[in-house]
DNA sequence: GTCTATATACCGATAGAC
DNA sequence: GTCTATCGGTATATAGAC
């Protein structure tokens, strides 16, 4: 992963966090074995625990520094120039390119979202709600400009997580598929994606001139 | 979940895999107990091994089960009659009716995705192949027909899949960011969410006359 | 700060009585 | 077919030497 480190980040607790995330996301909370996340930090058992601690506080302080990454990365697109509909694509467009650099993070909230939520601390609940309203500040401008027609934010908001997070997620599920003889489509760059989903988002599927 | 079972299938096989997806889908495979399932089933331990078999053979079977399901019900919305606009709009809320009848289907399958789909046998793979099949049919037939546009029928499948499982199953995480002071809109029915779902996909969100 | 060794507990799976 | 008891393996977490 390698992410960017928090100013004052140890840069062992860096090497501990990357591992926890890829862990965890492969995994689960669960499953996940702390003696595996400490072998692949390259670091003893008895100092991660000393450095960061328990299984649960490692799975907050891997979530918090993700979110907090996002939160940087969205508040750059949303401040910057053009209609709100040209950041709605910014927006979409670095939430894709976040998923890149974090391939781990929507694998764990997949997970996260599957449990109802139960391992999430409510500081990290308190930086999703922060998220939300940077998207949904972009949503609104759109519909008061009247670019966009009355959206349903949070549904908005969701379709665009939802759709960015299973068409990067799912790829290993679709070359299994793949693998049992049936075509699928050519492999999907970042870039295809953003703009096929800002795209259809906008405009939708259906012909212009086509029945309602 | 109470799902109906296969012709040939033991009320006390059909109760063990009523509590093994309510489990998977609670705590995952890795963090599934098999004490946890057979006390929630109200069978001795032993008796599940005996009726199903280990971990993964009941993890195969709940998916199995699922999934046969969920095909006889897309199957029926395929092959109604209508334009193929129709019979997508009615794909939809088939898939949204079936998540709402098996709620524990999408948050396993949520975590079969992050997992890079490690527990998933093949004959379930091939299940899924089957259900793409189906959908993809529709939007061929109706980029065919001149009502949708050259869809790619993957990225559109995925699309509403993702949408409906983000929709339903953050419900749990919705709700702890609500309680944090931030209204987040009213809940969603399952009608409402189909029916916001099927016309943002197929017009998109920008108003008729907007910019490009 | 670092590492070894271990306490304590739990889990998956089965043997064997009935 | 059903249940109890348990084996063997493994997990989290920490004590304690250096």
């Amino acid at each position: 992963m390698t992410a960017s480190a928090g100013a004052f980040e140890n840069p062992t607790v860096t090497r501990i966090l990357d591992a926890a995330a890829a862990v965890f996301a492969e995994e689960g909370f669960g499953g996940a074995r702390v003696d595996a996340i400490a072998t692949r930090a390259g670091v003893n058992k008895a100092m991660l625990y000393y450095h960061v601690g328990d299984k649960a506080e490692l799975y907050a302080a891997v979530l918090s520094r993700n979110f907090a990454h996002a939160r940087a990365r969205l508040a750059t697109a949303v401040a910057q120039p053009g209609t709100a509909t040209d950041r709605l694509r910014g927006v979409i467009a670095a939430i894709v390119s976040l998923v890149e650099e974090l391939p781990a993070h929507p694998r764990i909230m997949l997970r996260e979202i599957a449990s109802g939520a139960a391992h999430l601390p409510a500081a990290v609940v308190a930086q999703m709600l922060e998220l939300f309203a940077l998207v949904r500040g972009v949503l609104e401008e759109g519909v008061r400009a009247g670019q966009l027609r009355p959206v349903d934010p949070l549904l908005t908001h969701l379709m665009i997580l939802g759709t960015v997070t299973f068409m990067t997620a799912t790829l290993p599920v679709r070359q299994r598929m793949g693998a049992l003889g049936v075509p699928l489509g050519e492999p999907d760059s970042p870039g295809h994606l953003a703009g096929y989903l800002a795209d259809v988002l906008l405009h939708g599927i259906a012909t212009p001139g086509g029945p309602r």
